[in-house]
DNA sequence: CCTTAATCGAGACGGTACGTCGTGTCTTCAT
DNA sequence: ATGAAGACACGACGTACCGTCTCGATTAAGG
């Protein structure tokens, strides 16, 4: 028998529940078989850890069906910056992701293995639509041409990652605030 | 009989020797307690959790006799800036320090309590130093009156903590430019 | 300072009830001594162990005002036996006495040196006044003057002893059949 | 996966040549476990306290390959019975079995229900053996058909436990003693 | 009568064992 | 011939007591 679907399907629902539930200390490989009817050793089979269920958990998660990844790119590079990442404010403050993804940092904080998983999987991708746009502005006059677009990731959404992690205010005027700065920055060079 | 001072300082010396040898995941009170040779009551009595003897640990660190902590204040903000997080980025780089502030990190991720101590006695305390130099600045002349520094704290060091995280690539020369561009930001407001 | 002997009377106190209420394995110095309202090290200063603590107590209470210890002797041995084992029985049945009795026991079969003193202190009396007794039915003729006291004691005591040990049925009637046929075995030889 | 008896018999044996070396009151679970190479939890899976694995113990002990368990019947109760009792002074005599029975006795003390299984499968079935002798012996004419076996059981085996329990000075003399006052008495009625 | 040293209560200490939980490996059995 | 079920050796958990050790605070002698 090759590998079972609807296993692999309910091992990653019951660790995205669990962590929700328990949080990323108090998850156990054990617990997760248990929720998903599932023996120990076809969680053992197939992941590592459980930091990498969890992380397979994201990936399906993330890749299910969404429209288009790619940002909003309406020729104002200043709104559409506004518009994402009050989004993501919006994302970060929502209880629904806030356990799970806490957890999956945590994870990988301790496991370098995963964190490299990750980087390649899902945050490369992720700054490359955040570089493109920006490169869209470049091309559009918004931006000087030799801004370092790897700075400038950084400079607009670490802010809002900080403030998550150490559970600090968090607000769409902060998001605001930032993306002005930031591209005053930008651009004044 | 009174706390005994003697366990209490082996016991934060053998957490934080232990988290730099086998890393936070493996990192155990009853490790703890044979290295500090130490009952293990002794850290139940006083500890909640494994986080906060990391925390505490930490605390007794950064309270160690150390010269003046204000940030240097040349009258020339962006090179004393520049100084700064020079320095951080070696701080971030030496492995000495980044085991144990990569446990410490992990500890807060799931424990809100801890982090709430360390947001304030540990980070707090930083933030205001770093106002402190910006302030000073501004009354220099050399960033607008109205900047929020709170902003300008979080545009400065984010990037950084940013990069340490994600294991990326964490340079001198990404600090200046970090403080190059961000400086430029809240100047041009 | 000298001993206290109200302290000394409240840990004798404690241990006795204690024992009757948690059994003997579940018996520990710190529960006495909470209960006695006493530092442990009142009672390691003056006991070596728990179970000297639980015999004092047993002496303590074999030694209280009470009457002439000496066995019944109305001049008819056979009568004045089964009275004496009659409540020997009604005694082990009460369970004021059981639990205590049954802790004491144990004590003593892994403690050597506490068995030694039980054997002096307390058993080797009443195995006197036992001896006493028949001694005086052997005066009266109604005991040969060959027959061995010891075996004699033995033998009468030893079946309620055997029975209240393993919990098996222990009536008065028993009592009597024991005293009828240890006596005329005693009286055929 | 079903019990493994490979460890089972590994802890019976560990558990029993433990007591001897320790005795009862520093028997541990622990220490079985590790003189066994098994972990704790299957200790634990099967066993409720020590007392019970000891119990275990001696029940392998006494369904080894032993031949003939029934009393030696050669006509004469007298002199058979002075074998047993003999054989018996000389079992409890020996060191290689005092320790573990002084343990076992211990646990059932102060465990009802350990005691009760120690009745139903150790000693009813031997007391079993001996009433047989006894009613053999009836049916031979050399005891009264009306003497009352059970009493006849303790009157002789009960006085060689009360000596071996405390220790007291136990001799084949004293087995044969026993045996002659006893057997007097029951013929006597 | 007033020191003064033994004894007291309290409880922290370094330890050992407890009984439980989870790990990652393994074997069995039903499908 | 796979996968659930779960036993296994192992290791850590957090708790309970052990017996020893300070701590002040009585407290009853004896100077």
């Amino acid at each position: 028998m090759r590998r079972s679907d609807a296993s692999r399907r309910a091992i990653l629902l019951a660790a995205f529940e669990l962590v929700g539930e328990v949080g990323y200390a108090k998850l156990t490989i054990e617990g997760i078989a248990a929720r998903a009817g599932v023996g120990k050793q076809t969680i053992y089979r197939w992941w590592p850890s459980k930091g990498a269920v969890l992380f397979d958990a994201f990936l399906a998660l993330s890749e299910d069906p969404q429209g288009d990844p790619a940002l909003p790119d309406t020729g104002d590079l200043e709104a559409d910056l506004k518009l994402v990442l009050r989004a993501t404010v919006a994302e970060l403050s929502d209880p629904r992701y806030d356990a799970p993804m806490r957890a999956l940092t945590a994870a990988m904080l301790n496991d370098p293995a995963l964190a490299a998983e990750y980087e390649q999987r899902l945050d490369a991708p992720m700054r490359a639509l955040k570089r493109a746009r920006l490169r869209s502005a470049q091309e559009a006059g918004q931006l000087p041409s030799e801004a370092d677009l790897d700075l400038a990731v950084d400079l607009l959404w670490s802010p809002l990652m900080r403030r998550w992690l150490e559970r600090a205010e968090l607000t769409p005027a902060f998001a605001d605030a930032v993306v002005e700065t930031a591209l005053a920055g930008l651009r004044a060079r």
